[in-house]
DNA sequence: CTGAAAGCGCTTACAG
DNA sequence: CTGAAAGCGCTTACAG
């Protein structure tokens, strides 16, 4: 039914060999023969076989984006992102999303490898440092996203974590802010991204010789909107008192402005808010959030950059960590 | 380096058929041969070919999903639920994004074509009905969401828009709201989302027996955030006075939200508004948004198992058009 | 500059 | 219940 490499060389009175020089672009071909070949293609409509191409070439030109899911803002805005950084190498890319359980998470990456990926950008959420040697057996150029599994033999891209979060905090303490509750710490976590934006904030209250009041550090496992508005809600039932908030992502920011605003808290007089992600919408609540831009973009650029390279390259170069610029973005949130 | 079928043959002592036997479990294998055959499968870490599988069957078990863009919440949130349905089956989906334009429309047809997918799911935006014989050339299982494109050879999976679009507009008469402003139409468009709710709208407002004021009829050329902002921002500029606004999406609405909060409209005390869409974050704004439920994980995976009758399925059957159930989500932007 | 041929790793009639 | 063999549609040395 479909046209073949063998009935447009028919068409074409060429063998296939020809024919693949045409379609692969192959310099040495008689301009007269290319013609009479490229009008076979098109009467045929003739279309390679992706399949057979990568059964030969052992190539699929598609990635994988391994991800915990979209209905977060961060990480739909990350695979955007990540989807024109791919297409402009010429790859078109997977996502396997996962819950939030390391069963799903590994049962993700077995799904990437059983597709026969080129390769995979992996988000890692739950696997920590002891997993390293299961990344191993990925079997496939892979890139990491985030934090956790900081000494495999992968390449790294991720954010500042911890200077942002200090900045974060330093933007509020500049402000005269003294009592700054932080929202989304994971107890008892290092390497993860709560970890180091904790660092961060406490960081930058030593700096300004104040004391870390453990009653200001509020735990949240999941930093959803949803989360932000429980914690925030449990903070203010309990009487906590404070003047300012960073919390580590935008989703748990805008969950705990909603409830702060519906106690009729007025923000920024009376608490100035910070989140983390940048997230389109965030320019949009109001008050407009301050937030730190992450380096999403460059984030997804680089990451792709490297895992081509991984995927095209011959040169087995050293795992390599890259760490994107950030940005305070300042909106009313913090604003006076 | 990696093994295949003939390496496990030999490793079982049995053929190469045999092995296939086994892998896509047919029955009649003798039960010690199974057992020997399973245990070189896992001694040498065989994994099946993809490539190889999909030469000679003709399935890729991937399907497309062809929408505008995941920053939008709605599309992100429907990438969701159309994974989640796919893996059920045992799918995997491939996204394509598309830009505001034709030609990057049919690209992303064409992309899904060349990498072989063994069926699309595709959101019609810029297409119309003229292009349904482009359609046809897609050559593959498709099934169609959103609107336009009505006539085609397709199955298309959509929501009840003039209906839904109705409600909305009747929820907000029935409170005595008696100037309704409708935000994001399309001025002669007829088949599209934007058509089909403008005419609910009209609608329930002859229901109610009150005219249409063209002046409260606000065209909105793309349906995100900042549109909605912007088209609020200069009605209220332009002194247009309204008691009501029916927003064709909840990314207009919460844009428009945020205009009015910030000039001091109290909401819904005096504008009362309602969204489309049922986006997670409207439960969080403030006031939390009323919208329409567009039965929207109902329609990925009605036709997400559509799709999979096409591919699966012998028979060739008439081309199905299903609408979801919708139903009015009212919270505190029309309370009272 | 072009051709004849091998082979990528499977599945699937066809035998027995 | 299992085997021998063809063939899916390409790419790629190898010749010439």
């Amino acid at each position: 039914m479909t046209a073949t490499l063998h009935d447009v060389a028919r068409a074409a009175g060429v063998s296939i060999k020809t024919v693949s020089n045409v379609i692969n672009n192959y310099p040495h071909v008689r301009d007269a023969t290319r013609e009479r070949v490229e009008a076979a293609i098109d009467e045929l409509q003739y279309r390679p076989n992706q399949a057979a191409r990568t059964l030969r070439s052992g190539r699929t030109d598609m990635i994988g984006l391994i991800v915990p899911d979209l209905r977060n803002p961060y990480f739909a805005e990350l695979a955007d992102d990540v989807m024109r950084a791919a297409r402009a190498h010429g790859f078109s890319v997977l996502i396997e999303q996962f819950d939030a359980d390391r069963d799903s998470e590994l049962a993700a990456l077995r799904g990437a490898r059983r597709r026969g990926l080129d390769g995979v950008l992996y988000s890692v959420l739950s696997l920590g440092e002891d997993d390293a040697p299961l990344l191993d057996e990925v079997g496939m150029p892979m890139v990491l996203l985030g934090e956790r599994i900081f000494h495999s033999a992968h390449d790294h891209v991720t954010m500042r974590n911890t200077e942002a979060a200090h900045a974060a905090t330093a933007h509020l303490l500049a402000a005269g802010r003294r009592r700054v509750l932080a929202l989304g710490s994971h107890p008892g976590e290092v390497v993860g991204s709560a970890g180091l934006r904790l660092r961060g904030y406490e960081g930058a209250l030593a700096d300004a010789g104040l004391e870390v009041d453990p009653a200001l550090v509020v735990p949240v496992d999941r930093w959803h909107r949803v989360d932000g508005a429980d914690a925030m809600r449990a903070a203010l039932d309990a009487g906590l008192s404070f003047d300012g908030v960073v919390a580590f992502n935008d989703s748990l920011a805008l969950g705990a402005m909603r409830v702060m605003l519906e106690r009729g808290i007025r923000i920024p007089e009376e608490v100035a808010l910070v989140g983390f992600d940048d997230l389109d919408e965030t320019r949009y609540s109001l008050p407009a959030l301050t937030t730190i831009d992450p380096g999403r973009s460059e984030i997804a650029r680089v990451a792709v950059d490297l895992l081509v390279e991984r995927i095209t390259g011959d040169a087995v170069a050293e795992p390599r960590e890259v760490l994107a610029d950030f940005r305070l973005v300042e909106r009313e949130s913090t604003a006076g």
